[in-house]
DNA sequence: GACTTTAGTAGCCATCCGCTACTAATTCGA
DNA sequence: TCGAATTAGTAGCGGATGGCTACTAAAGTC
């Protein structure tokens, strides 16, 4: 093997194009929904875009994607998490050469529709979009269901006190499969993530349901062994 | 909530300053080791620097990572993943505003310590860094071990035929924790991804091991319930 | 009051998995 | 030559996990 020197070539920084591109998903109709905002330009290649930016003068990505995602939904997200940086290969709405990516989620509600060129739609019936967006949505919520066993997400899109099918349903929609009930709220219990209130909320038909609060309770780290899920290259 | 709209500001893209920042790891001495060039410059206010590039012009990210990690290296590595984009807020060497971090598998081979301006050092004992660049690191290692379950990267790391036990022991390091050998090899069965060859190696003491090939087998889509696993927010 | 609807639980049973305790095959040293 | 040491590999116990069926509970509807 020949001789290499690396850092002895210094190199150097470049400068490139970026853009700050955001994913925002909203529990609704029993689905998944991300918000598409319409193009300005009626002749634009793209006419529906997922919010993007330019970043800042050196403004690091979290904030400009938190700044973003405040510009679009006048409140900040649930939730705000880095995808992953996209580049040439797929085609950006804006030509940035780098794009990196968050997704946030949103509870719902139905009156944040007010910006009359944003519009949340079913993440299973997207319109066209450019390739490197359409990337990001998709990454968006494989980031989600990853993330989802770690990370409190999913209380984070109820309100301080929930009935636990409403939790069920969260983790179902944003899981993108149903759940069984027993099971669900026995390893609820396991978790110790959650302690009932004394309330009781009562919603049309059917016995009310007791509300629960998110409270995480420590709990030995149950250090696995290996479990080999999924490998298949 | 006042009206709104987004897409009408036309959005453009600006140019920052980028780089590809590379955490290159291998199993050394019953430990993960991180490649580290030692910083030509003498006054350089960091000594020590993970492989890093501009990309060129046009380059994906993943395309750039992997001409560093050859250029490096001289061969690719097992395996590259990107980690995550890093911005302001952790100085770069470089005083690049956004560094793209990816993270190389390498195979132990104390050959590849020909360049001498690089060093693998042990990641338990990593000397100063660059602020970025630690964080890269410490996020290099997390990739790996939450990848390591869905993605064949230990297999990466051996020959095509290995024993079991030096597979065990890839995992116990990428892991940073020991297994149980029973469970382990019970786990690996039930996961229909290895077959036996019929060879065996003798190596010093001991019985002789038999050795095995990587040879994933289909099987059923085993899809879970929720986990809730390590939430602690 | 019977029926429907939603909430919530009991408990069977198969599997998973950590662990102890073994057997097997080799080298080394007395 | 024959243990002792060392590494490979397995058996199987027992507790935990988790999918599932089948129940009970409490409300509204007709």
């Amino acid at each position: 093997m020949r001789e290499r020197s690396i850092a002895a070539q210094r190199p150097s920084v470049r400068a490139v194009t970026a853009a700050i591109d955001l994913a925002l998903l909203t529990p609704r109709d029993g689905s998944l929904a991300v918000l598409l905002l319409r193009s300005a330009d009626a002749r634009a290649r793209d006419r529906w875009l997922l919010p993007w930016d330019a970043p800042r003068h050196e403004e690091p990505p979290d904030q400009a994607a938190m700044r973003l995602a405040r510009g679009v939904l006048g409140v900040p997200p649930a939730a705000l998490e880095q995808i992953a940086a996209f580049g040439n290969g797929r085609r950006h709405p804006g030509e940035a050469q780098l794009s990196v990516s968050f997704v946030g989620l949103v509870p719902h509600n139905p009156a944040a529709q007010s910006a009359d060129n944003a519009l949340w739609v079913d993440i299973e019936q997207l319109p066209l979009l450019a390739p490197r967006h359409r990337a990001i949505v998709d990454a968006a919520v494989d980031v989600v269901r990853k993330r989802i066993d770690q990370s409190p997400l999913a209380f984070r899109l109820l309100p301080p006190s929930f009935t636990l099918s409403e939790l069920q349903a969260i983790y179902e929609l944003l899981l993108g499969r149903p759940l069984h009930k027993a099971s669900f709220r026995r390893a609820l219990q396991a978790a110790l993530l959650v302690e009932p209130t004394d309330e009781w909320r009562s919603e049309g038909r059917g016995r009310p349901a007791q509300l629960y609060r998110y409270a995480p309770r420590r709990r030995r780290g149950t250090r696995r062994g290996v479990r080999f899920d999924l490998i298949a290259d």
